[in-house]
DNA sequence: CATGCGTGGCA
DNA sequence: TTGCCAAGCAT
């Protein structure tokens, strides 16, 4: 593997070269972090834009939390950048700015789980522990042909990755088996021809690898409806921030009520208007879909209005999360349309 | 241990 | 078009 990796590892921004000195701490686990659940391609620029504008922990413990949520936006998996944010706290105050080296002393900082502290403490660290994650559960798999379905091959894959894991080299390890599985032994399509371990691997001997793992079947996901609420007053438009717990936990959002099965329609308006229809986004998460319907008034006081007024022409910069982002560019676009209309 | 939590790319 | 998937964590 060590091998392979040498010569066919990625190189990505957040890495050091093959046999170089370990990267900074600081950049692993943001890097990491980033990674958890999201692709390469989509983290590339998040990273350059955190390491550029926070270039250490201190500097990011010392920003504000609003400032760090709204760079974060579009990346998703919002609850990632609240414990970032708490996690560089924690390390500048309670660890005098030094990340633990120890996967235990890892795992006990906010967003920190398993995988994560086993990734950093040997990337970072050059500890001997098993980096497991879906890549890495993937490759185990295939190599003995595991018949248990996930989650409850768990166990199993967890104590052969741990005798697979070297003592030296072990962040070049946790990698390369990362970067087979990304490249070579993919979810969908493996290349077992290109593979370094196809002499070993029980799965190439059949005639469907990409059958490991064994997955139970998906849930179907519900249709659910909501109405969102562009309010406009001289030249500014109203944001909220959404609580803490739940979805888009607090980010930055258009006012909008529940989201039922059934469309909540202008039942939860901040302000009594004439509002009128802009058009329905539509938007798909983790566990359900959502079609938003969003509409648009202008108010003729701020009195009594709870939230945020937001310069209309800079709203990128406002931090909304891409459902958010694409109702106000429909709010926006059927604005210009009717500018157009009238004139 | 099951569930909630984003987004964009790809077959 | 639709479903699946990507370096998981917290509860």
């Amino acid at each position: 593997m060590l091998d392979w990796y040498d010569a066919n590892g990625r190189t990505l921004p957040w890495r050091a070269r093959p046999g170089d000195p370990p990267p900074d701490p600081y950049r692993v686990w943001l890097s990491e972090i980033m990674l958890q659940q999201t692709t390469v391609a989509a983290v590339k620029p998040y990273y350059r834009k955190f390491t550029e504008r926070w270039p250490n922990v201190e500097a990011l413990a010392a920003a504000d939390e609003a400032d760090v949520m709204a760079a974060w936006a579009g990346l998703g998996y919002y609850a990632r950048a609240r414990n970032l944010h708490a996690c560089a706290r924690a390390v500048t105050s309670d660890y005098g700015g030094q990340f633990p080296e120890t996967e235990k002393g890892l795992r006990a900082l906010p967003g920190i789980g398993a995988y994560t502290g086993a990734a950093i403490a040997a990337i970072a660290f050059g500890e001997p522990a098993a980096v497991v994650d879906a890549n890495v559960e993937r490759v185990v798999a295939r190599l003995h042909a595991i018949e248990t379905p996930l989650p409850r091959a768990r166990p199993e894959i967890r104590r052969i990755a741990e005798e697979l894991t070297p003592r030296k080299r072990t962040g070049d390890f946790a990698q390369a088996m990362m970067d087979l599985g990304a490249t070579i032994c993919t979810a969908r399509n493996p290349d077992c021809t290109a593979c370094p371990l196809r002499a070993g691997c029980a799965a190439a001997e059949t005639d469907n690898p990409a059958a490991y793992p064994v997955k139970p079947a998906k849930k179907a996901k519900p249709v659910k409806r909501g109405t969102a609420f562009w309010l406009e007053h001289e030249g500014e438009v109203l944001l909220v921030r959404r609580p803490a717990r739940g979805m888009l936990g607090g980010m930055r959002a258009l006012p909008s009520g529940a989201w039922e099965e059934a469309a909540p329609g202008l039942a939860d308006a901040p302000v009594a208007a004439e509002w009128e229809a802009r058009g329905t986004v539509s938007h798909v998460f983790t566990h359900f879909a959502l079609e938003l319907d969003v509409v648009a008034a202008s108010g003729l006081t701020r009195e009594g209005v709870e939230g945020e007024w937001w310069p209309i022409d800079t709203i990128e910069g406002a931090g909304l999360p891409t459902l958010f982002a694409k109702a106000a560019a429909l709010a926006r676009a059927q604005r210009r349309a009717q500018r157009e209309d009238d004139e």
